[in-house]
DNA sequence: AATTTTCCCAACCGCCAGGGG
DNA sequence: GCCCCTGGCGGTTGGGAAAAT
């Protein structure tokens, strides 16, 4: 039996407040992102180390974008989701400022219903298993590669007939999309088309690599 | 206006992977 | 290789708000 992270029955649970946003707030903007577990306590905060982490990454990182969600957002988590099935924070690595949780939540509580609306079954449209091989092969043939640092470097497609024949159901969709460094959540603000000069680095350099927003049109 | 139902989303839970000793 | 610790991920839940009756 694994031991639970923190005593509960030491530790608020639930919504947090005003004061413990602005302790949890405070003690990251002094000392940074340090060791989750110690932080708590070293903050005065009567949580578990795990519960500070999701607090500061899912709604208090200044770079968290709140608000709802543009329609070529809508495109491309749809897109993305078809090619990647339920691996949120890779979906959310596309979409900068937005967190796995919030993208989980908005597919669970908006895209679905839209598809359905479409008449696409949400949950037969991702990738098949033969596209999940492509990426699991790409992924082990980088074992070992050397410094992306931390960044969630994932292949998406390049214009496969297999992407076409994987997007079952969803109609007119843009497959043109590359390989590329994601867009990495630990650097507030930090968009793909900033990250180090890497040949794989030109995800979205298709569309206006100077806009702040990467996201593609994704419906035609 | 009061009550019930539905919906949304913040937060929790359990599992897994990676790193260090 | 094994164990422990920590961070990260995806699935699920519960409370509150909104909509329906």
């Amino acid at each position: 039996m694994r031991s639970p992270c923190c005593d509960k029955q030491e530790n608020n649970r639930g919504a947090w407040s005003k004061e413990e946003d602005q302790k949890l707030i405070d003690y990251i903007t002094l000392h940074g992102e340090v060791s989750w577990r110690s932080l708590p306590k070293a903050a005065g905060l009567l949580r578990c180390g795990k519960s500070c982490r999701l607090r500061w990454i899912n709604y208090l990182r200044p770079d968290v974008k709140r608000g709802n969600f543009q329609e070529d957002e809508d495109d491309l988590i749809i897109k993305l989701h078809a090619l990647l099935g339920n691996r949120w924070s890779l979906i959310a690595g596309r979409l900068p400022g937005r967190t796995d949780n919030e993208v989980k939540n908005y597919w669970n509580s908006h895209l679905r219903k839209k598809l359905r609306g479409m008449g696409i079954d949400p949950d037969r449209q991702r990738a098949t298993s033969a596209l999940a091989r492509r990426r699991t092969a790409w992924e082990s043939s980088n074992d070992g590669d050397d410094d992306t640092a931390g960044s969630t470097a994932d292949v998406v497609v390049t214009n496969y007939e297999e992407a076409d024949r994987c997007s079952n159901g969803v109609p007119d969709l843009n497959l043109d999309l590359t390989i590329s460094m994601a867009w990495d959540q630990t650097r507030p603000g930090r968009m793909p088309d900033e990250s180090i000069g890497n040949s794989t680095d030109q995800a979205l350099d298709h569309e206006d690599s100077t806009s702040a927003n990467p996201t593609l049109l994704l419906f035609r």
